[in-house]
DNA sequence: CCCTTTTTATTGCATATACAATTAAAGGCG
DNA sequence: CGCCTTTAATTGTATATGCAATAAAAAGGG
């Protein structure tokens, strides 16, 4: 490439790049939410796993992962995390390759108590996004499922 | 909350919420682009951090934290390991507590290089989201700044 | 000029994220 | 049954992310 093009370059990536944008909105979403919960000791990467939980009743990790579209060993993490703090608890089942999980009472009433926190951020980020970002994405989370 | 209505809750959130679908597509199109980016050594979270900083030409860390909405922590640790792969240099400069850096000629070929990978990661971020999904990710990005 | 406040960045800590390597169990096949 | 392959999850390592606390420099006000 010729030298005098790098500020085309550069140009043209700033000016349309669709990783930088999602990745910001990812960025202030997630902190709307978060600061909502923050009360609560929940972060909304927390809830978003309990609930998908409790959507499921008993949920296997690999299950869970492919309806998030998220690494098995970022999950991993994540439900030991939540174990530790009682709102999951582990299950053993004939298939001893598998480790599945469901909402203890504490999860349950924690997802109740998180509820007027959630709604808070979901009144903002739909504010920031509005009804075609909200459409948007939506449409683009169905191609994996997301209902 | 009655407890029979721990399902309605549940499903209320699965159904609508912003950031369960917003930051799914975060790891799908972070994934996209970091899978083009592999060969290169390089990140998409970098990428950005580097097109800023070609676009600045001298950049402060707070104005780039601005831009990106980015806590300059988070920004603070990621100069630091740019700067030792060589990518960008810090510069010294009359107001002391500023540490404002640029990008060295690796970072420019840098970026030359990894066009190609960008481009691959843009189409396929731009297939999933559509022309009415880039829109509404514009329009949201746009109200940070972003171009 | 000194003292206080503000601005800016870094460091300690915790969580989120994913790839690679490993472990463990189930399935299939002879 | 024993071997090989497949499937499922965890663990090692690295980066990304943000909050709280800290450090350091500049700005402002007497």
């Amino acid at each position: 490439m010729d030298k005098a093009a790098l500020p085309a370059t550069i140009d043209k990536i700033a000016s349309n790049c669709v990783a930088v944008r999602l990745r910001l909105l990812n960025r202030v979403v997630t902190n709307l939410y978060d600061d909502a919960l923050r009360p609560l000791g929940l972060k909304v990467s927390q809830l978003n796993i309990l609930v998908v939980t409790g959507k499921l009743g008993l949920a296997r990790p690999a299950q869970v992962c492919s309806l998030l579209q998220m690494d098995v060993s970022t999950l991993s993490r994540n439900v030991e995390r939540m174990r530790a703090k009682g709102w999951i608890e582990v299950v053993s089942e004939s298939d001893g390759r598998t480790q599945p999980f469901r909402l203890t009472s504490l999860g349950m009433r924690l997802i109740e108590r998180a509820t007027p926190a959630w709604e808070e951020g979901q009144k903002r980020a739909t504010q920031l996004l509005g009804r075609d970002g909200i459409v948007a994405i939506t449409n683009a989370a169905g191609k994996f499922g997301v209902p």
